[in-house]
DNA sequence: GCGACAG
DNA sequence: ATCTTGTCGC
């Protein structure tokens, strides 16, 4: 009945095709709407996953987390813990990381409206278009931002007084803000939204003295906290409901 | 062939 | 992302 773990992984890995998942992208990237098209922003979803290593295998943690907007208090939380097979490969990060996020972000969705999402990773500012935050907006039909740290694809220049991340066409593809020394964040578009409308919402996000919005923030502190008990007792595979476990959710 | 390269 | 010691500064 249950095959051997590690070997499903290794199947899994194996039939793993790079260049159908770039195939992939490049499809789904005509189902992306590119302008504002959304109605009010009453509870914004923050998305994040963290890693461990147990020996040979990875164990991630896909948190979904949900806060009102724009008092931004957490109102739901749903973790999902999972081994995860695909390896990271730049511009396919959604395919590494969709199998811990989309049952944590499905069972959110279950029991709550979900206005917004924000990812951590890319929306458009990437090599096809179709970052990890377009990858989950198309597949959610929601609105979807993605906020990055590090850039991926794009040139950087100033447009207006405003640095930005543009394409071969010189087209916007991201807005960078920067939060006092040198941390800047990428800005860019999921699905239905713009660049400059994803700016002024992560904007209004954000929480003096911190570079991210709160709810990738707070993604990444109740990912984070899950790692580090991951690491002392091993916890299957299955959901985990932050808000019922007071050590995960204390210290927003 | 040589860099660049989200998390 | 994760690993990992000391160190600089508020």
């Amino acid at each position: 009945m249950h095959e051997n773990p590690r070997l499903a992984c290794r199947d899994v890995e194996s039939r793993f095709s790079p260049q159908i998942a770039m195939e992939a992208q490049r499809l789904l990237t005509s189902k992306l709407v590119l302008e504002d098209s959304y109605g009010p922003i009453r509870y914004v979803a923050g998305l994040d996953v963290a890693y461990v290593k147990r020996g040979e295998e990875t164990v991630g943690a896909g948190v979904a987390v949900l806060l009102s907007y724009p008092s931004l208090e957490v109102e739901d939380c749903v973790a999902y813990v999972a081994r995860v097979c695909i390896p990271y490969i730049p511009g396919l990060l959604a395919f590494r990381e969709m199998n811990v996020l989309a049952p944590a972000v499905l069972k959110l969705e279950s029991r709550n409206k979900v206005d917004l999402y924000v990812v951590d990773g890319h929306g458009i500012a990437h090599p096809r278009r179709f970052g990890i935050a377009s990858h989950i907006g198309v597949v959610m039909d929601k609105p979807s931002i993605g906020v990055a740290k590090k850039r991926l694809y794009g040139r950087e220049e100033i447009w207006r007084g405003s640095r930005v991340l543009v394409d071969e066409d010189g087209r916007i593809l991201a807005l960078i803000l920067e939060s006092g020394r040198g941390s800047k964040i990428y800005v860019s578009p999921g699905h239905r939204i713009t660049p400059f409308s994803a700016a002024r919402l992560v904007s209004s996000m954000l929480r003096r003295g911190h570079r991210l919005p709160e709810p990738t923030r707070v993604a990444d502190r109740i990912s984070k906290s899950l790692r580090a008990r991951l690491k002392v007792s091993d916890m299957g595979i299955g959901f985990i409901d932050c808000l019922s476990n007071r050590s995960l959710y204390r210290f927003f």
